[in-house]
DNA sequence: ACAAACTTTCATTTATTATTGAAAGTTTAA
DNA sequence: TTAAACTTTCAATAATAAATGAAAGTTTGT
């Protein structure tokens, strides 16, 4: 395997596995690309590497700029834009887990103290979804808990948790 | 609210979780139904609750029963069969890491290994590449340990990790 | 202020993924 | 062994999500 496929296949792979995740193929793709790119890449370059239209890049170079996980860099002399991954793996996984924290579990969170809280009247049936759903809260909140320890930790938690 | 809004209004919100996990909205919706549901249920109850068709039902039933978080249940003298979830949190996190450690990391433990094993000529660009891989794939093997190790603690690990 | 060089937006199109439903398969009781 | 009662499969269809590309917007140098 050479450079060219190794690249390839590696951009591939974390496109296909960010699907599984719930993230869009280029965006995911982009990432990768970026991640493994040790210059500075620019609009045009990511659209001719991943064969993608002007809009396609330009909305989901945005989207990963949004997750904070992306940033854009000027080059001194150059009109256009570059774009630049965090590589930092630590980092790029606390600022992943602060933004499905703060997109997924705080609205969950409000979901399931709303649907938790009804008035469990005589029947088992409704008495055990209350139980049942206010277990699922406390279980949520620890794992949202857990979470914002990790990204305050900052440096090296993974290792701390082996 | 009323319990039957709130268990509408749970089931919807799970089902629109799962989707942003990658994981179907129904499969997502039968399991949420299912963990609130103090008795077994039908396929044809799982078919009227959540208007869906009996293939639908029958595919989604199967792949969370192997996912291992939902289990048949036969009633004595009833011919059809009856469902129930795994209710314990501790439990179905478990086999939720579990099945995602077997179907994701692994393979992407093997693609790293075989990308970033490339030779690294000279070129600035390709040195980088081996070594971003070889740091993503030690990061990932080190997530896989965490996960092992919560996998075989199972009882009330999140509530250590805190 | 203008125009070149670039980026973003978004209505339309395309690709992907999920759902249906009818036919095939299975199990059980008599 | 048969048929009723149920479940599974899968080709066809529908729903959803992503991608395109041309027009609109923005920025910068002169």
């Amino acid at each position: 395997m050479d450079f060219k496929e190794a690249k390839n296949k590696f951009v591939q792979t974390w496109g296909a596995l960010g699907s599984q995740w719930g993230i869009n193929k280029t965006m995911a793709q982009i990432h990768a690309l970026l991640m493994v790119s040790a210059e500075p890449v620019s609009m045009e370059d990511v659209m001719e590497e991943l064969q993608i239209s002007r809009g396609n890049a330009s909305m989901n170079l945005r989207a990963l700029m949004d997750w904070g996980i992306v940033y854009k860099e000027y080059k001194a002399g150059e009109r256009r834009e570059f774009f630049t991954a965090e590589k930092d793996l630590d980092e790029l996984a606390v600022k992943i887990a602060r933004e499905r924290r703060k997109r997924e579990i705080k609205p969950a969170l409000k979901v399931l103290t709303e649907v938790s809280s009804i008035e469990a009247n005589q029947t088992e049936e409704e008495k055990h979804f209350v139980d049942q759903t206010t277990k699922l809260y406390d279980f949520v909140l620890k794992a949202d808990n857990v979470l914002d320890k990790i990204t305050e930790y900052k440096d090296n938690w993974l290792t701390k948790l082996v």
